[in-house]
DNA sequence: GCAGGTACTTGACTAATGTCAAATATATGG
DNA sequence: CCATATATTTGACATTAGTCAAGTACCTGC
């Protein structure tokens, strides 16, 4: 590999961990152990299996087992056993660990801050710009995306969770059989195709595309977990999924979606989707997009 | 501070600590403890006072002499009194500890190769670019440029270290006493200014600049030290002393240099200074450069 | 040469981090 | 129901990291 790209890289690394690693040791140092603070902060809200937290953060069975006792006097987590598994158990944040999680949040959105305030505005959008690329590279080696059935749990549990989320975020909910549909078996190839997303094995999103014969291609439930936002995922899955349209045999993509969903018109946007009048009747959609499989 | 950026810096953050911190600890894990590499690692060839590196690393005096024993029992370094203190002690590299913390470099970037070997080579580029950016944003920080007095200690040091890598670089070696003058006089205002950047306080590179009334402005004496390459530092100092020559009255900017000098030339390119034909009797020079005021 | 300060070492601790194996309770496949 | 595997807890450690104060040798300014 490139000289120069090593001897960059050196100094990124060098700088970096000091500035970061310094930060975030400060914030984490909140009278309690650095590695309970990070555990706490890490554990992220909504319950979690101990063991799949274990992995998440590399750590001993008993050690895990210890740092989350302290959590558990302190009154910041609950464990209980599994429904699944009366083996397993489960953490989750108390009101009060959500309250401490949000403090250590803002500590280190303040630390954070303080290292970019001496920038002029136009550096900062540099930076920002110039941070997004850098993470996106980091993160690319531990993200997969594969077709996967449309039945396997983590199909189902993305599917869930995206379903939760923009019923939250539209005013009139989200009610799937209202939708238009997307089944098992349209998303199964060669009527369709669903990808799953994963950062270090976790899911952390999901895309499928049907591809009726002779129609455009129809993109649906393009979603990314917040645990995996800003790397650039679902521009991978976009990329991906209009090449598996392309491939079998589509000329146009399609897709409906919300203006509520700014992020995602923006991304569809940049690609060289472009606004159409209304193609079919999905009654949760205000906005219809169409892009050419050879560019626009 | 925008939204935008706290969280781009937060996901930014949760990356980088994870990679990097977990790239440092595997190439920095080899059969000694942690806080033992790093110092081997950060300490550098060359002889350094216990006290600077203590202070650098932000080490507990009684910590840190177990821990250069533990380097010293292993043969990776001599601590001998320093020659200007007698009280105090020098620690140096011996050839077995270099040889380890080339080991160490080698590790260190081989594994950040492999963070980025899945890249096509334009995406490495633009990291590349991104990676420079993000640096430099973070250690700007902890960098001072001041205008300071050619006789003080830290400008001796730098002017010092300056000869010696010049010296080091010309075949024909460098001659302080044959080159065009630049006294302490000369670079005192109002006959013209010494720039001394630091970094965490440390002197880390200076920058000159000669008045001559009516004529254009010198700049002499641009030189970085290896430890805070790749930061901008020069771009920096650049900007500052033309700044101070414009307000000084000059319309433009003069230097001379050497083709081997690749990276400082580039800047000047860069920046706008064009090529011109020789303009003084400097014999260590075969390049002469000019750029106006208000812009090229 | 002496008082007060500095650079470092050493001893005596404490807390945090981490590892291993035994013990307990539960799951899974026959 | 049994054998075996899995998830977690607990006890018993070992190592690392870090702090503090006392002690030694030396420097600096008067």
């Amino acid at each position: 590999m490139d000289d120069r790209l090593v001897q960059t890289f050196r100094v990124f690394q060098r700088t970096v961990t000091r500035e970061v690693g310094a930060l975030q040791e400060n914030f984490l140092g909140r009278g309690r152990p650095y590695g309970v603070s990070r555990l706490l902060w890490e554990m992220g809200d909504g319950p979690v299996e101990v063991s799949t937290l274990r992995e998440r953060l590399g750590l001993d069975a008993g050690y895990a087992s210890r740092l989350l006792k302290a959590l558990e006097d302190e009154g910041l987590v609950v464990v209980a056993p599994s429904p699944d598994d009366a083996r397993a158990r489960v953490v989750e944040r108390t009101a009060v660990g959500r309250a401490e999680a949000a403090e250590l949040d803002a500590r280190s959105d303040e630390t954070a801050a303080a290292m970019l305030e001496h920038l002029t505005p136009e550096e900062r959008l540099e930076v920002e710009r110039a941070a997004r690329i850098v993470t996106a590279a980091l993160a690319r080696r531990h993200l997969t995306i594969e077709i996967e059935s449309p039945d396997s749990a983590d199909a189902h549990w993305c599917r869930d969770q995206y379903f939760a989320e923009i019923d939250a975020i539209f005013q009139a909910g989200y009610n799937p059989a209202a939708a238009v549909s997307a089944t098992d078996e349209e998303l199964t190839m060669p009527r369709g195709a669903l990808l799953i997303a994963r950062l270090h094995g976790q899911p952390v999103g999901c895309g499928a595309v049907k591809l009726p014969p002779g129609q455009p291609a129809h993109l649906k439930r393009m979603w990314v977990s917040p645990a995996a936002r800003g790397l650039g995922l679902a521009g991978l899955m976009l990329t991906r999924l209009e090449s598996i349209a392309r491939e079998s045999g589509a000329s146009q993509v399609g897709l409906d979606t919300n203006s509520a969903l700014a992020a995602a018109n923006a991304l569809y946007e940049s690609r060289g989707y472009v606004q159409v009048p209304r193609f079919n009747d999905e009654t949760h959609a205000d906005r219809w997009y169409l892009k050419d499989c050879d560019g626009s």
